[in-house]
RNA sequence: GGGCCCUUCGUCUAUCGGUUAGGACGUCAGGUUUUCAACCUGAAAAGAGGGGUUCGACUCCCCUAGGGCCUGCCA
């Protein structure tokens, strides 16, 4: 069975990105009939909050992003020691006693060089009693994987055949000084626990699963299959980041985003599909397909977003919405909806349409005289889709005003706007009593 | 500095040596609505630049320019 993970930090609210990473594991693994696992990636126990936790899980709830299975990394330190033990005994892990500055320091100078700035393996030649004397010191190892050097290839489902050159990577630190575990050794060690079969994530990753894959295999299994795909950039092609504090999935649903248009947005995007409203997650899943994401940074763009969400809500039927509607409290039926959905840009905007049909507003006003007449005409009732036309003819009729000069003033009385869904589905609405009122001036 | 990846209409992209370079959104125009919005139809709109290879290049190679990622005792 395929299984995949999806594996936030719990330090801060998910975001697009994490969402686009969650969502594409999600389309995949349905398609696939798969497992879905959410991993809580909370070994940094200073900086993990229980209430980023459930913010995390809010938020995959309120997009329908469902999981079959949670797991908490800080519940797991057993099996990452015992991972550790294995690959100390194995002379595979081996401890360093540099500082933070020191390695800096070289890093810097490397570089300065024109030279890679990767670890010289120093630690590796201290001897027994060298160790023993640093330790005596009061220094503190961290621990370091020796990377074989070897070209590691494998086939990923959106990059093709990836090569990485394990001889130009730095051996990765997997413990830190202080004891704590950084993220490369527990995710190993998990997506082997967990039978994790194929690894979806942003290409940032990609140095990275050739360092995992060795871990992968000096632990004794087979690294998942892997799937890089590339990372969301601004609108103007600028790092994400720079903006992510507005991109919360908390803030778009409080703006009163669709759900489903953030899911849309963000399935489609980078892809060889249109980028264009669906209703049902299900149609995301079944159109899902790796070979059409592309290779090169896809631009997210809020006004995109906006736009999906209005195509998102003109295709949203009646049924979908009404308890939402009843809510704010427009639902004001299906006749209602229908007649408004095509004017929203957000749902919340219906609860304007209800109190344009409910009242009280204020009528404009241009030409008393004119609207004095119209009333005069107004049939008897009750209003129902036809009446419009009926009435905005005798009208015609009576005044010779036409088009723009017979609408306008009509609209304006009636709504306070200038703009808005066909007037015969308003009207309706709106019904005589309040109609009259309105024509009359008065608030209603 | 080094490694990896990328660059086609304004945007997201199709094309995997021979196409009138296709689609979607946006834009513009027309239609419908006796107004507007929504909706429908149509049009304009593209291969970063320079060298090769080839009968032929968007497609393959090289260079340049631009962009992204990585290069952490972050994840």
């Amino acid at each position: 069975m395929v299984v995949v993970r999806f594996a936030p930090s719990p330090t801060g609210r998910i975001h697009v990105g994490n969402v686009r990473t969650a969502l594409l594991n999600w389309l995949f693994v349905k398609k696939q009939n798969g497992q879905f696992v959410l991993r809580i990636d909370d070994t940094d126990t200073e900086r993990s909050k229980a209430e980023y936790e459930t913010g995390i899980e809010t938020d995959l709830t309120w997009l329908g992003l469902t999981w079959d299975r949670k797991e908490n990394q800080s519940k797991r330190f057993a099996s990452y020691d015992a991972a550790a033990a294995t690959l100390k005994a194995s002379g595979q892990l081996y401890p360093c006693y540099e500082t933070e500055d020191e390695l800096e320091r070289r890093r810097k100078l490397a570089m300065a060089r024109g030279k890679p700035p990767v670890y010289d393996r120093a630690a590796l030649s201290l001897s027994d009693d060298e160790k023993a004397k640093l330790e005596a010191e009061g220094r503190k190892p961290h621990w370091r994987f020796k990377l074989s050097g070897k070209r590691i290839e494998w086939d990923d489902l959106v990059r093709g055949a990836q090569a990485i050159d394990t001889a130009s990577v730095s051996d990765p630190v997997l413990i830190k000084g202080d004891g704590a575990y950084l993220y490369t050794l527990p995710s190993v060690v998990d997506d082997i626990d967990m039978n994790i079969t194929h690894v979806v994530r942003g290409e940032d990753h990609v140095t990275n699963a050739g360092v995992q894959i060795e871990i992968f295999e000096a632990l004794g299994a087979k690294a998942p299959i892997m799937a890089h795909f590339p990372l969301l950039v601004g609108k103007e092609g600028e790092p994400l980041s720079k903006r992510l504090g507005s991109m919360s999935i908390e803030s778009l649903r409080d703006a009163g985003v669709e759900p489903m248009a953030v899911l849309s947005h963000l399935a489609k995007l980078g892809t060889s599909d249109p980028v264009e409203a669906r209703t049902k997650l299900t149609q995301l899943v079944e159109e899902f397909d790796f070979a059409k994401i592309g290779r090169a940074p896809a631009r997210f763009d809020p006004d995109e977003l906006n736009r999906v969400n209005a195509q998102v809500l003109h295709t949203l039927s009646y049924a979908d919405v009404q308890k939402q509607l009843a809510d704010q409290g427009a639902d004001l039926g299906e006749a209602f909806w229908l007649a408004v959905r095509g004017n929203l840009n957000l749902l919340s905007g219906a609860g304007e349409w209800a109190h344009i049909i409910n009242g009280p507003i204020v009528p404009v006003v241009e030409d008393a005289d004119f609207l004095a007449q119209a009333a005069a005409l107004l049939p008897a009732g009750p209003f129902d889709a036809s009446t419009w036309g009926v009435w905005s003819d005798a009208v015609k009729t009576a005044t010779g005003a036409k088009g723009k000069a017979l609408f306008l003033p009509l609209r304006l009385a009636l709504t306070g706007l200038r703009h808005g869904p066909e007037m015969n589905q308003l009207l309706a609405l709106i019904g005589p009593e309040k109609a009259k009122a309105r024509l009359a001036g008065q608030k209603a």
